[in-house]
DNA sequence: AAAAAAG
């Protein structure tokens, strides 16, 4: 007999909102999590893989362990970036349409304080918030954690690493009564033993869908490039991919800029995002990629974490990832609840070594794709240079009288016979010069 | 070295 959530110990109350999410069964980690949280004495960490329903393991028994009759904050959530931080808040509101007593305040950065502030002087039960702007409010007292009940580290691993100074503050600005929540999808040895520092009850560990190494979904990939053709080979990919979404990662803020102009210039449907930007065009751009406006973003390790975006059939890494667990979380924004994904790294010679560590690192086996042929690359070129024409829009600066001028010097041509002129001359104008020498050799050896 | 998180 498959487990319901009812056999977990949610109450019915919430199977309007489970419905209206299209969530039916508990995941593994779901079954596993949910009846701890529930049993009102226990920490607990918990071990599972990317796109396996975290935020729901522990919204739901939170939501309904919330006490509505108490005024003061019961529940803490805590998430590494504002974009993952506002999609927990909202998944929660959602999860609990049913129950519109239950006040839940958003308290990550980017957005103005002052309103915060003041929403903060009404009840709220559970806050969601980064860590920057909690301190932040924590430092003008004018939040009060001392009622705290329930404290979620959400990708636990980055919290207590990257952001650990902010997190140390807000732990001490709450109760060691509270019952505490790490969830990670990766948990690197040099954590384990910092994870004791955290907990302040007996500790429950959860590995849910951990028995089999690697993620089952991603199909891992990687192509191996000079520098020179790197973007070449992704606008080939791309083109191959025109109508499905995914998520492209640079290394740097720089990078995701370059490549989104490049992107731009050639008219595929994208977007950028990283720290430097405005928050207001951080959220709007994550909207129109959630809402399919946008299909190809290009980020940082900003967009690496936690972000769950519908239907995504690829992650390209246009830069190696830092570490085995920015691999991890990075393919991971595929393949999500149980559906297939593509991972794709592009890499140079030199980079081949590293593949081989992340498959020894991480148990899972990569594909290498054969390189693009140049002629491939080069009718990919002229394809895009034609969708480039079809979207292009028509330059009102164009005097009537030019326009007719040129019109009458077409007037004949069919509009194959134009497309035929018009492709020749491209192919004209970018005919490759022939090498007049043998190449040189690749590298001086010292 | 870079990314995130405060303004």
């Amino acid at each position: 007999m498959l487990k319901q959530f009812s056999d977990l110990g949610i109450h019915e109350s919430f199977q309007q909102s489970l419905s209206d999410l299209s969530i039916s069964k508990p995941t593994d980690v779901q079954k596993k999590a949910i009846p701890v949280v529930l049993n009102k004495k226990d920490d607990l960490v918990v071990l599972a893989k990317t796109g396996t329903g975290k935020t729901a393991a522990f919204g739901l028994p939170l939501l309904q362990l919330t006490d509505t009759s108490e005024t003061r904050i019961q529940t803490l959530i805590l998430a590494p970036t504002r974009e993952l931080g506002q999609q927990i808040f909202t998944n929660l509101h959602a999860l609990a349409a049913a129950n519109p007593e239950i006040n839940i305040g958003s308290l990550c950065g980017g957005t103005p304080i002052k309103p915060q502030i003041e929403r903060l002087k009404e009840a709220t039960h559970m806050v969601v918030a980064t860590p920057g702007r909690l301190v932040d409010l924590l430092k003008r007292e004018v939040i009060n954690l001392n009622h705290l009940k329930y404290f979620v580290l959400d990708e636990a691993d980055e919290m207590i690493t990257a952001l650990k100074e902010e997190v140390d503050h807000i732990i001490k600005s709450i109760p060691k009564s509270r019952r505490t929540f790490l969830f990670t999808a990766t948990m690197p040895g040099t954590i384990k033993q910092l994870i004791q520092n955290y907990m302040s009850k007996h500790v429950v560990q959860i590995e849910a869908d951990m028995e089999t190494t690697g993620h089952q979904g991603i199909d891992h990939q990687y192509v191996v490039v000079e520098p020179i053709e790197k973007l070449d080979v992704l606008l080939h990919f791309l083109n191959s991919k025109v109508g499905q979404r995914g998520i492209i990662f640079c290394k740097t803020k720089a990078a995701v800029n370059k490549l989104a102009k490049n992107l731009a210039i050639n008219k595929f449907s994208s977007g950028a995002i990283h720290g430097s930007l405005s928050q207001g065009i951080r959220d709007r751009i994550m909207g129109q990629f959630r809402e399919g406006h946008i299909d190809i973003l290009v980020a940082t390790d900003l967009a690496a974490r936690g972000i769950d975006v519908k239907e995504l059939s690829y992650v390209v890494n246009y830069h190696l990832p830092d570490t085995y667990e920015a691999y991890v979380h990075r393919s991971g924004r595929t393949a999500r609840a149980g559906a297939k994904g593509l991972a794709l790294t592009i890499i140079q010679e030199e980079e081949v070594v590293d593949i081989a560590d992340f498959q020894d690192e991480l148990g899972i086996k990569f594909k290498n794709l054969p390189k693009a042929d140049a002629h491939s690359i080069e009718e990919n070129n002229t394809l895009l240079w034609a969708r480039k024409i079809f979207k292009t829009k028509p330059n009102r600066e164009v005097s009537e009288d030019l326009k007719s001028q040129i019109k009458t010097i077409f007037h004949h041509l069919t509009k194959e016979e134009l497309v035929d002129k018009i492709l020749a001359n491209y192919l004209a104008q970018n005919a490759k010069v022939l090498p007049t020498e043998a190449p040189s050799k690749k590298r001086k050896k010292h």
